[in-house]
DNA sequence: TAGATTGTTAATCGATTAACAATC
DNA sequence: TAGATTGTTAATCGATTAACAATC
């Protein structure tokens, strides 16, 4: 029984606690405090509170928070047990990458399936998974019914596969291509993944660390 | 002369103002009031003029933003033609799909070298570089000079690796491990990726779609 | 019980939005 | 000039931090 709406900040923050408390139980940890976790994670132990607090009462006064179960109870509402089915669409360098490096199983996901639209490329193996042909798109989505897509497709073609495969049943986006998906009146989840933007945020800094030089006044 | 200092909020939102001016650019468009930008960025004309304000006056009252100007400026500021040569650890699936995917080069910095500890991808090529044995790094580092790396390595082995290279003078990292880089005490820049994180945030929207079964109780 | 640490309210801080005078 | 749109200040909103009573 969630609190009304949990902020995005919040959400965001989830996974991080959940890899951290993850590894604690690795070495064996049983208790911690929020004063201590915020320490090794670089936050402080009141937005800690503030944040399990969103969920309901996980800790105990005097004691702290049991590392097991408020790991499995921040597990629970990522959902890393209600596992959705997934395509990836666009079998380049990316889209293999990540089919390969992300372990889906341990986040919710399972990758059943990965299109392109490339003939070359199409009957490769990547991971267990055989490239198909974008044409098998539609059959593919009415008998396996995934609920979400991995768009690792060029620019151009984004907006017209989103909306393709909306219409094939599709419900939220992990979005690699370098176009802003946008659904003002739907309720499309997207998680987008700009890394040119974050290439130039890091460029940034750089600049600002090299480039003592010029500065056009 | 820039402001003081400018929010990172501001900065982080800088290369997409970039992405969609180019965009409008070759368009051909030369005009466009903070207005008209919102409604294609789906943010606020305040937030347009407060985030250029913070670098200059940019505009023209009553008639708005020259497109093509606003674009250099703000390439300026993020620095897109000081060169920043960079370096890249670990040549694996994700490793190789940066070097090949991203444009480094239209991002201010220009990938040098490629490395990897297994002696079974060094020697390969990937893009146009050769895959190095870790062992050159430091010759490496002593004449070519890099100033930043993409770690593509095991969350193990990540922060021994972020720590050497510090040695050799690396000065910012772009992380793709799930390692948690910290430098609490220094001014190393770090921009990480958590491609798992960003995961689990999609499954989260996921399991509320989805989960509306279980909920524990 | 006394000490520790939570849950939760209140205070602060920063970021976003609104408003409007300045000015092209 | 009149209309448009910026630059900039003020108001609002949300998120973070501090404080402390509740309680294990």
């Amino acid at each position: 029984m969630s609190k009304s709406t949990v902020p995005t900040s919040v959400i965001r923050r989830l996974p991080r606690y959940y890899r951290f408390l993850g590894e604690l139980e690795n070495q064996g940890a049983l208790r911690i405090s929020s004063r201590e976790l915020s320490e090794r994670m670089g936050s402080t132990a009141s937005q800690i509170r503030q944040d399990f607090n969103c969920f309901g009462c996980f800790g105990q006064q005097g004691y702290g928070y049991n590392i097991k179960e408020l790991r499995e109870k921040i597990g629970n509402i990522l959902g890393v047990n209600a596992i959705s089915p997934m395509i990836l669409l666009g079998a380049g360098n990316l889209g293999k990458a990540i089919a390969t490096h992300i372990d889906f199983e341990k986040r919710g996901c399972r990758l059943i399936g990965i299109f392109d639209s490339n003939p070359d490329v199409q009957g490769r193996i990547i991971g267990e998974l055989e490239v198909k042909s974008t044409d098998l798109l539609e059959e593919f989505c009415k008998t396996e019914k995934p609920i979400a897509a991995v768009l690792c497709i060029p620019k151009t073609e984004t907006a017209a596969a989103a909306a393709q495969l909306i219409s094939y049943g599709i419900r939220a986006f992990w979005n690699f291509s370098h176009y802003d998906l946008k659904f003002e009146h739907s309720d499309i989840i997207v998680e987008s993944v700009h890394l040119g933007d974050s290439l130039m945020t890091l460029a940034f800094g750089l600049h600002k660390i090299t480039g003592e030089s010029d500065s056009g006044r």
